[in-house]
DNA sequence: TTGTAAGCGTTATCAT
DNA sequence: ATGATAACGCTTACAA
């Protein structure tokens, strides 16, 4: 036996009032009298009446839904940027959907479809497809499709010809401020590892580094740059390679900075001594203040940044003009990992 | 100029059928003629038609939503877990409202509102006011109220009286393969930092940890067991304190990994060699593998405790029955963080 | 200040 | 195999 849903009908029954002055009383309409509005508060009450937010999406055309999609929560990076914006987006009333796509299109599709479906009234992407250098028609076609139906507000990464908001931290700076201060430190032999090609954002680090290095009188050395990809494990098979190159580097930056904690690991693998290399992470994740020696790294403001994406996120539910495109600065947080060179 | 929505309508006027085949066509109904069915799915394609879930939702009294409320996804303990059940109920076509409540009373209570006006079909809850053991009277009320009208899972916690599926980890099993660990490697006096009173995971774990000793003989030191609290900072505090007692232990059990992060930080700091001690986690966070020394720790069984929580999920869909309590092994992941005693 | 009635976009029921 | 019509539970003109 089914316990009957509750609906507004119920409560104006019993309240000797008009389905509609419930719905006024709902909504907060002030145009209802104040005893009227106490007996149906009352009456809520005593029969455990809940609207049904379905039913006021359909009518209002609005859901109060935000989707994000990003490769992975369980990566302090994403974790740190989405709980800032959860915990604002729910001050605001805004209900967030978070999605994983482990970096798999299929899954970035099925959540985009999921999303429209749901009627979001945004979608943040940070990761993924955003960041090839060169994605496939369909991933353009399709975030074309999206972007004509919800707005869409790309983090750290960007889409040829999509139209969307982007908001983004200045990694290049980043970079260059990093070896700024290795070079203040007297490196003059820096590698920069982990990443893999055709990634925009590490496309950007790459070039950047190259870039700062020359402009430091430095020389860019091939083989001390090398691609490996973004996780612990990658960070070790980087550092192994790094270690059998003749010419050591005397620092060396990581992508990010689990790159860096495979490299730490992978050093004491081989009984390397710690503070042989200098090292450098980048995203200033939680770990990196807990790891021995704490990590060297770029943060990337995720106050402000996560703060401007929720600004964009109001001013499109409010429809109201935003800019479409966002640079944050980054901070470089010194702690133990680099020494200077005497 | 805003563009119409599209509805079943319009394609049901442009395909020449009733609005009833094309929802026919939407649901999988099998009794459409092949070619009608086609034509519909062309005209959708066409005219970019995607149904609305807010409609369907409510018709069907279905929404395939299920809220998770856990204290903060910036912890691993707690990523580690959503990601695993996100992907699961991703697979089985479910979609997970995911909430932080940063431990704040209020916060679960806002979210558990939300939850029932979505009308989410269940509702996982890990941390916070499920692990009091002296819950207030309004925290249980409102879990009652919520139990009547949304099933609950509670994940390593549990609230007296109230209705609800409970998953939880052997935690006092793992504390007694931890000392069991510890008394095989020789050690004879050992210690437990971390947690806070009146937290159920952490007197499940004392009481186990007290017993543990007396079952191996050993004798329950006051002062090397030492509340603080569950982050790193608190991990310090408590070592903190121990490095101040006379006569030390030397093995240190942590009532998680983090605290046993801070415990190493202070060590650090104060150049106590780190080798003094054998260390101990619980939750195997990914850090722990990172951290020097890397950390032996005891592992949730993650994968089985994440199938487990879907399981109940479906069979709480399905309205089948299913098992009320369920308890899952864990297992100790030895590093190296432990010496044995010569 | 309150009520009536239409509409939101589906699915479900019952005919045909 | 297809259609007409009534729900689903709310909000929003418009009327009173």
């Amino acid at each position: 036996m089914k316990k009957k849903n509750i609906t507004i009908y119920d409560i104006a029954k019993v309240a000797n009032v008009s389905p509609t002055t419930v719905s006024r009383v709902l909504t907060g309409n002030p145009l209802v009298k104040e005893s009227t509005r106490r007996r149906v508060l009352e009456k809520m009450e005593e029969l455990e009446f809940t609207p049904n937010e379905a039913a006021r999406s359909l009518t209002k055309k609005q859901t109060n839904m935000i989707g994000f999609i990003l490769p992975d929560i369980t990566n302090p990076f994403f974790s740190q940027t989405y709980i800032n914006v959860e915990r604002k987006a729910f001050e605001k009333g805004y209900t967030i959907l978070l999605r994983n796509s482990m970096n798999s299109s299929e899954m970035e599709s099925a959540h985009l479809r999921e999303f429209v479906e749901r009627r979001v009234e945004c979608i943040v992407f940070m990761g993924g497809r955003i960041n090839k250098s060169k994605p496939t028609e369909k991933e353009t076609a399709e975030m074309n499709e999206v972007s004509k139906r919800v707005p869409l507000i790309m983090v750290n990464g960007m889409m040829q010809g999509v139209d969307c908001y982007t908001i983004r931290t200045d990694e290049e700076e980043g970079v260059r401020s990093i070896i700024d201060h290795l070079v203040t430190l007297g490196h003059k032999e820096i590698s920069l590892i982990g990443g893999i090609k055709g990634v925009t954002t590490v496309d950007l680090k790459v070039l950047a580094y190259q870039d700062a290095l020359k402009k430091n009188g430095l020389q860019f050395h091939k083989e001390w740059q090398i691609y490996s990809g973004f996780g612990v494990e990658d960070g070790r098979a980087a550092m192994e390679k790094l270690l059998k190159v003749s010419k050591k580097p005397t620092a060396i930056i990581g992508i990010n900075d689990m790159v860096i904690y495979g490299a730490l690991k992978e050093c004491r693998e081989q009984n390397v001594p710690i503070n042989e290399f200098s090292f450098v992470g980048f995203d200033d994740i939680f770990p990196s203040d807990i790891v021995y020696p704490s990590l060297t790294t770029v943060n990337h403001n995720y106050e402000i940044l996560t703060s401007e994406i929720i600004e964009v996120i109001k001013k499109i539910i409010e429809k109201k003009d935003s800019e479409k495109e966002l640079l944050i600065d980054t901070k470089l947080i010194i702690r133990e990992s680099c020494q200077s060179i005497k």
